[in-house]
DNA sequence: TTGGGTCAAGGAGTC
DNA sequence: GACTCCTTGACCCAA
């Protein structure tokens, strides 16, 4: 069967995670705390509705702790909101909604720039120290491998080095594809030197194929996640017509939703966990084929 | 109250 | 070398 979920945030309720603010007024302690509690709230509320129209996996905006990576914090936010993020992690269990979470492009653990390394990993055992304190069993930190800086073996090393000794980070992380950089074929590469699954994104991959056709992306990829324990995860998005490649659409269309579909039976899978990326979030999600399969 | 400019951060491509 | 894009909501401030 495949699950389906959706990014950052639900356009159906008056609620977000991703409240936030601005570096100079970091300092302000309290303010943090209620900012964060906040989205935690928010973050039960978008689970209860996910339950409720099931939507099986939800991925975290980074800002859920904003700025939890910045060495000028002003707390030590994994002690004051353990009990809060446990809470959630535990509502998320029994609801059977998968968590995640995307660091974004400024991420670049195999920078060749030691201090841009150092903040990478902060921000990755940020994640991972969260996904931990939600106890989350199945959770996945998903990531790039970024910049290629004109040697893409020295990039893959550094990738590799500045990581194979991050324990926590590594129980959850999760490579991905991107649209110009890294094929398929190269992010698993470099998920199999770590001891990671590789994610598959489908625009992505027709938009950087590296030779191969999706069913043979797929076959690399989803075999990946077998010493896991947990269901493959992939992405899927359309491109939107009007805007330039890589440009995610509104929604899901039926030609995208069903290739994938054709592709799994292709390669005999039977369980997939399908991250859709749509500029219309929930409501963008595909509604038909998903429970079918 | 609202609209528009701005906000921690990296890297790649264009000109 | 400067600029833009990626992707983005929310903050912040001037009007």
């Amino acid at each position: 069967m495949i699950r389906l979920g959706y990014p950052a945030q639900n356009l159906s309720l008056p609620a977000s995670t991703n409240h936030t603010l601005r570096l100079a007024n970091l300092p302000d302690a309290n303010r943090v705390r209620s900012l964060v509690r906040e989205n935690l709230r928010a973050l039960e509320e978008i689970l209860h509705w996910n339950a409720g129209h099931g939507v099986s996996l939800f991925r975290i905006g980074q800002s859920l702790i904003p700025f939890a990576s910045h060495p000028d914090f002003p707390y030590d936010w994994a002690v004051e909101h353990a009990p809060d993020l446990g809470r959630a992690g535990s509502l998320a269990l029994s609801l059977g909604v998968r968590l995640s979470f995307h660091p974004g492009q400024y991420t670049q653990p195999g920078s060749p720039r030691p201090e841009v390394a150092a903040r990478s990993v902060m921000e990755l055992r940020y994640v991972a120290r969260a996904l931990s304190l939600m106890g989350s069993p199945d959770g996945v930190v998903v990531l790039h491998l970024g910049g290629a800086h004109g040697d893409r073996e020295a990039a893959k090393t550094r990738f590799v080095e500045a990581l194979r000794h991050e324990e926590e980070v590594l129980r959850f992380l999760a490579l991905e594809n991107d649209e110009r950089t890294w094929t398929v074929s190269e992010t698993v590469e470099v998920s199999r030197r770590l001891g990671v699954p590789a994610i598959v994104d489908t625009l992505h991959h027709a938009l950087n194929p590296g030779g191969l056709k999706l069913v043979q992306a797929l076959d690399l990829g989803l075999p990946t996640w077998r010493t896991r324990g947990s269901n493959p995860k992939l992405h899927i998005s359309s491109q939107d017509p009007e805007k330039k490649p890589g440009a995610h659409a509104w929604a899901i269309h039926s030609e995208d939703w069903s290739g994938l579909v054709e592709a799994l039976e292709a390669v005999d899978s039977r369980s997939a966990d399908v991250m859709v990326e749509a500029k219309g979030k929930e409501l963008g999600l595909p509604d038909v084929g998903a429970s079918r399969y």
